[in-house]
DNA sequence: AGTCAGACTAAGCAAGCGCTTAGTTACCGA
DNA sequence: TCGGTAACTAAGCGCTTGCTTAGTCTGACT
């Protein structure tokens, strides 16, 4: 699966061959098929205990903090994170998931509309409070979403930006965005 | 290069075959070559056009406006509809073309770069000017532009919302962002 | 009427693809 | 010592891939 990650990310899936994951694995061709039925059963297994691992990860976020704007700031800064250690599987989960079989898709995209509700949730937590101001939670949502997914399609290890920076960046940026800078 | 366009948006470069191009050109399998020695030079070709005219637009949304908010916001409005609006091309021009060639990558990089450096400027001659307040130019540059390029992931043409309503949305976003929402 | 360039197709080639088959090896409990 | 199970490979099958070749047709120009 390790070497399936680093192949799909690198080069997409339609562009990775069985031997590209075998041979990455040290196995032969046919070694890949002693443990999966097939490339795709390869991707939705990754594509699936990412999206689980993602979704965890979110609820902890919101699970350690005290308020609204203490709970985005964790799901900006984890999440990003995440998104910069994990990148590989980070690729894998947000841009090859339409690969997969129509009924593999529908069971990742109920993950995804989970995540969704995470960070729309949070928001509308922090207008009914006070804390945020902003003008339609989904839309500010899907921005949010895009600032952290986005970092898992320019980010490459040869950049010098540590995750940490790039969390605290993202999680600074959130904050302002909802008018809530001078707290969290 | 329209039929191009469609495939490789929808299913990605190496998904797609070129009997796929061809016959949503109304072409035989070999009508293509005609036009283009390669998979790859049609991909080179429709990336170029895209990253050009994608230059062109951010140029002219700064020629017109008349002050950094304005360009701004122009930037976000303009460059997010036409994210929706050509979503096949600007599928093709933001995640497929690292399957170019090294000669053909190195020279849309080069475009891109410069798409980078508009956004990257307007937001310094706005913090120059006391308009905006950014902790790094860089940094906010590339959240702003995550928001407008993930347009491309998650558009479809079956959603609601409107080319003009994402434009708006997203100008408003980027003016919070930067501390400008009074003007714009 | 004759010529010729360019757009196009039918047929197909060599290579690479996902995956299978038949068989080998290593290991574990009885 | 043996039978069984699971991990693995060498070889290769059938198909699809990107692309080529040889030839046809159309239309513009002389």
């Amino acid at each position: 699966m390790q070497a399936a990650a680093h192949a799909f990310a690198d080069k997409g899936f339609h562009a990775t061959t069985t031997r590209d994951i075998a041979s990455g694995a040290g196995l032969s061709p046919a070694g890949v098929y002693v443990h999966f039925g097939s490339k795709e059963e390869l991707l939705f297994n990754l594509s699936r205990s990412g999206h689980e691992s993602a979704l965890r990860l979110l609820r902890g976020a919101i699970a350690d903090g005290p308020t609204p704007a203490h709970q985005l700031a964790n799901v900006m800064r984890r999440f990003s994170e995440w998104h910069v250690e994990q990148y590989q599987v980070a690729r894998v989960v947000q841009y090859e998931h339409h690969h997969l079989t129509p009924e593999h898709h529908a069971e990742v995209l109920a993950l995804r509309k989970e995540m969704d509700s995470v960070v729309r949730d949070v928001l509308d937590r922090g207008v009914a409070d006070g804390t945020f101001t902003v003008d339609d939670s989904g839309d500010t949502a899907l921005a949010l979403l895009s600032i952290v997914v986005d970092v898992a399609r320019w980010y490459s290890p040869t950049i010098r930006r540590t995750p940490a920076e790039i969390g605290a960046t993202n999680a600074a940026l959130a904050l302002r965005l909802v008018g809530a800078t001078h707290r969290a």
